[in-house]
DNA sequence: ACTCATTACGGGCCGCGTAATTATT
DNA sequence: AATAATTACGCGGCCCGTAATGAGT
């Protein structure tokens, strides 16, 4: 199986049509129809019902598409990867950063690249949400984000970078007033940051109870 | 860019030894070196430094490896697709359920496919914990899970059956006894089967407030 | 009769293997 | 001297394009 037969594959699952389907690969019907009968040939199914004036996907070759696409959006992800790595380790790095778990490690890494790669600019970037960075991100406006755990998706990668344990801290005799307003969701994210300096009139034992780490348990 | 070329990459990656990679690639040195070549030529980057006696990933090469070997892994995955597709509309599904989510989306399922898939047979099986379905799933001893929303693994593909509102009902006047002990990750996902049945004489309006659907929120 | 996919066939390119070369320990 | 990677070179196969065939509307 090669590259080129997916990429046939996906073209001619998209036209439906080989005539056409040549023509957007730049090659003429015959070397077209050949690949994708070796390929079928390959993979043991058949992917095409043709009768000589229809092409239709099979079962079958609707349920390998989307994942024969999942390659080639690999594919060009690791050839766009190496152009900007060829691009130099001479260029602009976007990062934006939202919420408090940037602030360790934000300065821990300008640090690190200002000394071993002094090419390479960073661009700071403030965001007061998360989703927008993420947005971002999968628009290509922006190369790297520090953001609380949220839900991963497939296309973007992410890797854990600190653990934080988040408490709760109350004047003693006011967790009454505050329950019934907060459930969890919203207290953690709301507060989080605020959460940094505690003013020392704040008891910390009194809710010691309700501490928990936002790293999220089994669920 | 082609497979071979990244297989190519990937061997000679781990064995950083021409010879020994080319053995395990079922070929000779030069037409290795030969592909090795042109991959980095067609990437416009240097994947490795070599010395006459000895053979190093470049900085380049090292960030390249993990994408190259997702494509290859996705490449086998196609295979396998393709092969169990072609073992036939005829095989066995192992499925897990875990937790009350299933309990609606089930029996749709094995309805549907006994009627469009006769030759399909579904073997079910319970799983008290959706983490062990999902090791199995990894394993390969299971085809499909049913579970509530775990932290998605990039190994895994998933995606969303129901949206469940989960409703916390307690009997009146109690909910000072359950609140210093159930935080909320364990109180959900303890008692959420046995949500489903709610006796009458617990009232619901005494604790809309906390009731929140498990779709987790931003964060 | 016309369109569109497949088969037939010849040519060129690419990749592999063997042999020779170079460099390093 | 020996090992390991690269260059040199000849051969075979695969893939492409053009031409001819067949089938269905």
């Amino acid at each position: 199986m090669e590259i080129k037969d997916l990429e046939a594959f996906a073209v001619v699952a998209e036209e439906l049509h080989f005539g056409r389907a040549a023509a957007k690969l730049h090659m003429s019907q015959p070397p077209l129809s050949a690949r994708i009968k070796q390929l079928e040939q390959s993979l043991g199914v058949q992917l095409f019902e043709r009768s000589t004036r229809s092409v239709a996907l099979t079962d079958a070759g609707s349920r390998l598409l989307i994942p024969a696409r999942k390659v080639l959006s690999q594919v060009v992800a690791v050839q766009n990867l190496a152009e900007s790595i060829a691009a130099g380790d001479q260029g602009r790095v976007r990062i934006a950063f939202a919420g408090a778990s940037s602030q360790r490690a934000l300065p821990i890494l300008t640090r690190a690249v200002r000394e071993s790669h002094p090419g390479i600019e960073l661009q700071l970037e403030s965001q007061t949400y998360v989703y927008t960075a993420l947005d971002k991100l999968l628009e290509g406006s922006l190369d790297l984000a520090f953001a609380r755990l949220p839900t991963p998706q497939a296309e973007l990668e992410s890797r854990v970078v600190e653990v934080e344990k988040i408490l709760c801290a109350l004047p003693e005799g006011t967790r009454e007033l505050v329950s019934p307003v907060c459930h969890w969701p919203s207290f953690t994210t709301r507060t989080s940051s605020a959460c940094r300096q505690i003013p020392a009139r704040f008891s910390r034992p009194q809710c010691s109870r309700s501490a928990s780490p936002l790293d999220s348990g089994p669920g």
